[in-house]
DNA sequence: TTAAGTGCAAAATCTTTGCAAATGT
DNA sequence: ACATTTGCAAAGATTTTGCACTTAA
């Protein structure tokens, strides 16, 4: 399926450029101008996952949060093995650079991760 | 508030006494003798997480999962930090003993942490 | 022109809540 | 007795799907 380019889609992308953290749907929501409808905004989100273009963490608390793939994955290789930070406070869902190294026991293999440390980050712990 | 010993309560501590992997709602209504009804398994399960008894994993599936605080956590001192990982293929929940380490940057505090793993394991790589 | 994208409503999942009846202590 | 537990149904919350309409290429 080709994909097209559309104001929607590239507004979504400018809201992801111009912040730091992951976001869920509701952020998403509440955070672009124009309103747009909900099963577009996953639409979109999942899309863009399927083509590379971001990933999705599923936080502690249930809600699906997505991230570009900018910061955390080089052009040739995705590697998604990162911890991923969530404030309780501000409730901002941050990816972190440390990886994630694991001693599996013998037989099991590993395909993928999905780790939330949560806590307060450092604008909330003033 | 109180808690009284039920039937039901010990039908549902028999079968994760009897079972090594943690267990989701569904198989835990499927695994019972007796059919009992969801909304009583939720809140057996989330009063044995309050009480320190059991401990929630929400898998990447987007699904919780309990698990017995048996063999993870001491009697005095409840830890969690340790990864979990999921069979895609049998959807079985583990627990792994690998404590998480993690070095959090500048300003970050851990209050909770929930890492799943996913991959295949022993019984299904065959 | 025509396949891809959008908006709306409805469905699908998983989980929680309200309330009356049943049960443990 | 009486507070806790249970079962049923209904409500909530998040995500997906169906379908007709619109739009990018």
């Amino acid at each position: 399926m080709k994909r097209r380019n559309t104001p929607t889609k590239q507004a979504v992308l400018d809201l992801f450029d111009s912040c730091s953290s992951a976001l869920n749907q509701e952020q998403i929501e509440t955070q672009l101008q124009e309103k747009m409808d909900r099963a577009t905004i996953y639409r979109i989100l999942n899309n863009f996952c399927e083509d590379g273009v971001m990933h999705k963490v599923i936080g502690d608390d249930g809600i699906n949060y997505f991230a570009l793939c900018k910061t955390c994955c080089e052009h040739t290789k995705h590697h998604h093995d990162h911890f991923h930070f969530r404030c309780t406070r501000c409730n901002q869902l941050i990816c972190l650079n440390e990886e994630i190294k694991i001693n599996l026991p013998e037989g099991f293999s590993m395909k993928d991760c999905n780790c939330v440390i949560t806590g307060t980050c450092p604008d909330c712990q003033k």
